[in-house]
DNA sequence: GTCGATAGCATCGAGTCGAAACTATTGCAA
DNA sequence: TTGCAATAGTTTCGACTCGATGCTATCGAC
């Protein structure tokens, strides 16, 4: 029985972040824990603690718990509990973790030979998957924070109105676990 | 730091494929065994053996070797040891291990908001850059055995000029590990 | 017949997986 | 103010994957 082209597309989704996966182990990290780190590097300061990466990878907390401990342990990952409520922790990279995050694979390489405007086409194709994939069963998308329908413009930088606080150009740019397409 | 275009669609490639593997869990298998069960429905009595899986899926034979025992275990594969080749084992898939493959995900759902010839379209764009990581580093092709140039067609069916052997209609739509674009 | 290459398997320790039970904190409401 | 349910994170459990290493059986070329 022949796949069609639905089947192909989920397919060869699975088999390239198979192969990415796979070249994870070359460093001492494994696909979950570099998954998490790349997470974590791109999130801004209110979408940094073990719920926020769990929803995101799409797993348990118990599990990304463990996980984001044992990237403490290999010096990746700082904790540091709220001040304002108590019960939640923030992760923040330190320096060897953020270096790791930028390492780059050869998936990479195999992207670039696309010209550039088919990269473009092909990273709102697969956005669109993915957003209709989130809706299926009302998970959040975790967007940019500048493309947020809370964002608010301000003289020089920017404004949440969810959160009534100011945020940085370079928050503008990073991935919120509240995030609302506007 | 914004990521660029490259690295973005890295980053949706890795996310869908882990939401995809969460929804695994919900059969008695892991995301490592349903691979490797999806890899064998489609693949053809050539490149049904270990090696052949743990090269598809980026592992290693020993590590293969422990996820096929662990579907043999739960009923839905069977060995088969090679009478030309003592030492190749061959695996099927039972009725029940042939039910689990076909079953669908709500990845497949997310897929089909894009119309037909978007999803040729971008069908053809995944296939290049896995064609690229491949070459990038020796890997096979693992393509579709009537595109391959081993492939002759005769009157009724068809037949590997590379193991001197008459196919049957259906295995030339199947996976080779031999394959050879043509 | 020897010897290297190949195919698969067993074992090891670290770590992931979900599930479930647990602690600490928060916030709401009677 | 007390009570209680919701929330955030952790711990533990058993099954399993991960690569690495070393092992056996078989094959094939010389």
């Amino acid at each position: 029985m022949p796949m069609n082209t639905t089947e192909q597309i989920r397919a060869l989704i699975n088999r390239l972040a198979r192969l990415d996966a796979a070249e994870t182990w070359e460093a001492d990290l494994n696909p979950a824990q570099i998954a998490a780190l790349e997470y974590l590097a791109r999130a801004n300061r209110f979408s940094r603690a073990p719920s926020h990466v769990a929803e995101f990878l799409g797993t348990t907390r118990g599990t990304m718990s463990q996980t984001l401990k044992s990237l403490v342990r290999k010096g990746y990952l700082t904790e540091r509990r709220s001040e304002n409520d108590r019960r939640s922790i923030t992760y923040d990279l330190t320096v060897p973790g953020v270096a790791l995050a930028d390492r780059r694979g050869v998936l990479l390489g195999a992207i670039g030979v696309l010209p550039d405007r088919e990269q473009q086409h092909l990273c709102e194709r697969l956005s669109q998957i993915l957003t209709a994939r989130l809706a299926a069963n009302g998970g959040r998308a975790f967007g940019i924070c500048k493309t947020c329908a809370h964002h608010r413009a301000t003289g020089d930088g920017a404004y949440c109105a969810l959160l009534s606080l100011p945020l940085t150009p370079e928050e503008t740019t990073q991935l919120c676990h509240e995030q609302v397409t506007a």
